[in-house]
DNA sequence: GGTATTTATATTGTGTACAATTTAATTGTA
DNA sequence: TACAATTAAATTGTACACAATATAAATACC
């Protein structure tokens, strides 16, 4: 009985868990460099399309600016990225990376390889896995998708 | 090129993304009941096997005790759990639910239910990905899985 | 039996997440 | 063109996560 409150069979908490778990993966990998996971998805999404609004990062990470604000305040503070108001719309803020934030990127090259590395998936099973959790992420319902 | 620097072709960032967007559909069921995610799994591992030490809570949810001491200890002031020293081993804490710690059961009894229909994968596609999700959690590298 | 090591929690400090609200700018509309 | 509604960021407040350290109890070992 009550199989459905069984921890083993949910599917939020391997979720939670597992995101968690490889998170912690690059928490190491990240230190030299002074960074944290949530800084290197920003970086990420920056080296793919700059000078971008904050509400594209929003969008794009879903996140929202309750967390991406001090977040790229901080990044800006140690010279990443500027944080500039919109001539065309004063609500908006452009985020551009600087020299040094378009240079981390060769620092960060092997990482994601490397963190491959400690996950035991074949390639089937990663795409696989990859593949569900688009379709989970792409749902109309939230964020707009 | 930099392929392996594209957002999309992470597998850590849709897990990181999947996880707190599933954590969001639960959160407004939660509200009337005066829940967070974080408590709610504590109450399925409790439920599922009570009158525990922290340590057994700590390695059952891969969470540790910077994060589930002071959940533990504001549970126990709302009256769900009793937090005492063991007789046997006084480093050890034993949790125990309250009557209303297991009364609460009955409340949440079909919220997964509800989630899981906010969930556009076919049983076969959440068995895979419940599958991948716990091989990726139980490799043995991390959390003496 | 006394000391070093290990173990179980607790504490401290930093960094997210996100709901709710605020502020300021822009757009829609009578 | 005033004025309401909308939108983009920022702010505030609460709740995790987790690394690093501290504390105290138990165990190991000489």
């Amino acid at each position: 009985m009550d199989e459905q409150l069984r921890l083993e069979n949910q599917l939020c908490f391997p979720l939670y868990a597992c995101a968690r778990k490889i998170t912690s993966l690059y928490t190491p990998m990240f230190k030299p460099l002074g960074l944290t996971y949530t800084q290197y998805i920003v970086f990420l999404a920056l080296w793919e399309h700059d000078n971008v609004p904050v509400s594209d990062l929003c969008h794009r990470l879903y996140l929202d600016s309750g967390t991406l604000t001090p977040l790229l305040k901080k990044m800006e503070q140690e010279g990443y990225l500027t944080r500039t108001r919109s001539k065309e719309d004063e609500r908006v803020v452009n985020i551009r990376l600087t020299e040094k934030g378009i240079a981390l990127k060769d620092q960060v090259q092997d990482i994601p390889m490397q963190v491959g590395n400690c996950i035991r998936l074949s390639p089937e099973e990663a795409f696989t896995l990859h593949t569900l959790l688009y379709k989970v992420l792409e749902q109309e319902e939230a964020y707009g998708g």
